[in-house]
DNA sequence: CGCGGCCGTCCCGCGTGGTGGGACACGTCT
DNA sequence: AGACGTGTCCCACCACGCGGGACGGCCGCG
């Protein structure tokens, strides 16, 4: 008899065929535009050959278009991906709210949701006169270096939280808070307080007041910010609207 | 010798491995949030069996994620939907135009692409008395039955109008145009004019005015609308702005 | 001009992993 | 209790994915 195989601990086994096709579909960065078989069997590790068969097979079924010998992701994925609940609830319910936020604050709006130590953005209205972010409507960035991200964090059970400091803090900016126990401190005072606050961790100049959005458990299922330049914002103006918002917002979802 | 395998017109074949995983992840509705593995294998055409474990298959890739029983679609497919190149570049440069079109017309605003027969629409920005439309994003509607379809086939190639036609004219309204002569003679027009109308021919008491936003070729790369009640708002008086819009922003996708 | 490097594409024998009918447990309604 | 629908798992069979390698085309460089 052959030894025992080990199941240890999630052994990732990327070797399925799914996992190469999404290996190869999250080879696509959000600003390229087509991609070659080589390029493509770079960025997702595998075979060429392996790489430019699996690619011909996304093409075929749908996932993937061909614009000459280049490739590129299928409008397919965007239909699909605007069905994804997660995003699409939140999303229709929370849009009104976060054009009178931008409307009365005159600064960009953002709404994200947590996905494991990182936030992803489900909507972005931006202000006209708005520093460039970092931020992208289906982009991520680290939990511990955004407003919205400590805002969800704050209001999360202690697992997740935990797991975030276990992933290990990210260094974004230059004052981005990396000490667990500074940390953990910020959180308690943002579940008292309802409000997060990010002065210039994610970017130079750039402010950041956040407030999460309540589900009926008392969990944070997404947050509201409200961000803009250090010079022409003040946070104690915006904080209450977000959190007014975040709150309406709240109550919005849980009346179904 | 055996007989000569016939490729002839694009034989199916629906039964590879990746077919049977897009059926899966299409069996999604924009409104349903969780289904279970019969659901799934009634909507998809799959054996029990099959259409199960390829639903765990899709959660160890992390296109769906499960919620107790119940499997639904996953952010990461949002992530992904956002980089489609179709969509992203075109979005990008037009929410700014979009914004200022809807607050001079004050007046729901789309912005849609061409896929097939059909358009799928990429952006909506929604007015504040806006009636109830049949559009979503990310959603389909028959090219033929709306403002911004007929703007796009009137600067598409002939092939792209034939194929259309050859689809058959969808209705979908009281007042659908299904005759190909006269859509034929419609699209001339509108390729005089510049822009397209819809006289209640989507949805009843809804009025649009549409514009192609055209790439350097003086092809339709998509197409801007401005719609509403058609008690409150006049043609004559958007069409202008509309237009207008779509011209400026054809202009700033060629420079780049 | 010849060369070498990089690219897209395709072939084909090997063997792994997908296939799906069926079995089983569980919950619910009649 | 029985009938039904459901989620989950098993397992022998064999199709299909695998990827090293080959071929031709394209470029830039010496």
């Amino acid at each position: 008899m052959v030894g025992h195989v080990f199941y240890s601990e999630a052994m990732p086994s990327d070797d399925t065929f799914l996992h190469r096709a999404v290996a190869v579909l999250t080879a696509f960065r959000a600003d390229d535009d087509g991609l070659g078989a080589a390029e493509l069997a770079r960025r997702s590790g595998l075979p060429r050959s392996t790489a430019h068969r699996i690619a011909l097979d996304l093409v075929d079924a749908g996932l993937l278009e061909r614009q000459g010998t280049r490739v590129r992701l299928g409008l397919k994925l965007f239909e699909i991906g605007q069905r994804v609940p997660r995003q699409r609830v939140l999303r229709d319910a929370a849009v009104p709210y976060m054009s009178d936020l931008r409307e009365a604050t005159r600064q960009t709006v953002h709404l994200a949701v947590l996905e494991g130590a990182e936030v992803v953005y489900v909507e972005i209205l931006g202000a006209s006169d708005a520093p460039r972010m970092p931020s992208q409507v289906g982009g991520r960035l680290p939990a511990n270096a955004t407003g919205v991200g400590k805002a969800i964090l704050a209001f999360s059970p202690p697992e997740v939280v935990q797991a975030v400091l276990d992933a290990g803090l990210v260094k974004v900016g230059e004052r981005t808070v990396v000490a667990p126990g500074l940390f953990t401190r910020e959180l308690a005072k943002i579940r008292e307080e309802g409000v997060a606050y990010d002065r210039e961790e994610s970017g130079n100049g750039i402010l950041c007041a956040a407030s999460p959005v309540l589900g009926p458990d008392g969990e944070a299922i997404g947050a509201l910010s409200v961000s803009g330049w250090s010079n022409r914002m003040r946070l104690a103006a915006v904080a209450p609207a977000v959190h007014t918002a975040a709150l309406t917002l709240s109550r919005t979802l849980a009346r179904r």
